[in-house]
DNA sequence: GTTGAGCGTT
């Protein structure tokens, strides 16, 4: 299970998230996004979980807490949509 | 500062 991290600071890093989020369980993956062009934080991420409750536990005590400053906000990552292919 | 990329043309 994948779960969506909102409202993050700008500092935090793949390693204080997964080192926040294992706590709950098994994290497979933390994935902070970027932009694509500067590498700043866009202010959220992913991170993926090995089991379900685990992710679920983690998001439920992780929803509204303070990290690095920020107060975040956790749910079930959306699926990712498609890329459009035109000339841009 | 709120839902992920890069390649390359649907």
């Amino acid at each position: 299970m994948k779960l969506y991290i909102g409202n993050l600071s700008y500092r935090m890093t793949n390693d204080e998230l997964n080192k926040t989020f294992s706590a709950y369980g098994d994290v497979l993956s933390t994935h902070i996004v970027l932009d694509r062009e500067t590498q700043r934080s866009k202010g959220f991420a992913f991170v993926e979980f090995s089991d379900k409750q685990a992710a679920e536990s983690a998001m439920q005590s992780l929803n509204g807490k303070e990290l690095a400053g920020r107060t975040i906000v956790v749910n079930e990552a959306r699926p990712k949509p498609a890329r459009q292919r035109r000339a841009g």
